[in-house]
DNA sequence: GTCTATAGCGTGATAGAC
DNA sequence: GTCTATCACGCTATAGAC
């Protein structure tokens, strides 16, 4: 321990990422350097280049490692049986997923235009693949008379818009824990789709 | 006219304005440099400085003049009687104003990290002021009885977020018109936040 | 696996000619 | 008011020693 010099293998990697999503999400994509990475992990700008093949592949791996870990959340979330209650599921666990991460959503939205073309598809697939879940959960409420949206469509980006927007302004020592959060935010939307 | 050299500064002034929002609404203001903008506008890069100290104020001008037309436009909406006509106002006005200036739009949420701390504060200022009046309309309903909102800072933030995300997805080719999208959005509002 | 050194280029901003 | 030229520096990525 406390070598200067050689191999770190084992830790550097996910240094590099932890210290790539920080500046990435403070700083933003284009205004951080290699070598502010570098300097943070505590290696020199070349070594990093034994992790990613460039700039680039740092940051689509955050982007693709937090929606693979988001759409496997969901997935391992249960199922509840009726329409009402899966939207109830949803809205918490967005909310408690999304407040645990704030840097990865950041990022996640902030940073989509700096992806290669191909990169974007990739995660612009798995946000619409995310997003469709809920607009299913809509629709089913929909057809079985629960609900009452004008537009399961629109009130998927309305939904996803409003509970995203948490992250902007929620603080950790503020007025409301997530749980009384997710209670308002769970009224709110019941209110939007009740029939 | 089709001059190459010379004073063109009548012209000039606005035209940078124009490309640097579009520059920056696209790849970002840390990803855009003074060289690029220069060439879109038709100059060399030196002469921008006829014009603006630096990048810096470049964005915030920007910005401030996006606030600043923000606040007087709504100012200069008429002001119905009832907490819900003035809702449903807010609601309409909040949609066509956005959609109709999205690459500002588009800046002023994405490069507010790139503000220098003080002129960040301002915008900051200006953007808690636009916000404030919509949770005025709020506690007006809820006092006078016709709303039934849980509560109305948190509402506030559900609602902006829930309108501006149109910006994400509204394509002027698409399948709904302003006007339809709008009444949508407020038939969305209304149910959320009546008695 | 990390280091040092460097290639090749781009950056924001300024000086002075016209 | 715009141009050209330039300063001083930072950038990504690579090469080769250890």
């Amino acid at each position: 321990m406390a070598r200067t010099q050689g191999s770190h293998s084992a830790q550097t990697g996910p240094r590099i990422r932890e210290a790539a999503l920080r500046l990435f999400a403070k700083h933003g994509y284009a205004a951080v350097s290699m070598r502010q990475i570098a300097r943070d992990v505590g290696v020199q700008a070349g070594a990093l280049y034994n992790y990613t093949p460039d700039k680039q592949a740092l940051l689509f791996d955050l982007l693709k490692g937090h929606m693979d870990e988001l759409l496997a959340a969901w997935k391992a979330e249960p199922t509840p049986a009726t329409p009402t209650l899966r939207l109830e599921a949803f809205v918490r666990f967005h909310i408690r997923f999304h407040l645990a991460r704030p840097q990865a959503i950041f990022i996640s939205y902030m940073e989509l235009r700096n992806l290669d073309p191909d990169n974007f598809a990739i995660i612009e697939g798995l946000r619409k693949r995310y997003e469709s879940t809920l607009t299913g959960i809509l629709r089913d409420g929909l057809t079985e008379g629960s609900f009452a949206v004008p537009d399961p469509a629109l009130a998927t980006y309305a939904l996803i818009a409003m509970l995203t927007g948490v992250n902007t302004w929620y603080r950790d020592k503020g007025r409301l824990s997530v749980d009384e959060v997710s209670d308002i935010y769970w009224d709110m939307t019941c209110r939007m789709v009740a029939r």
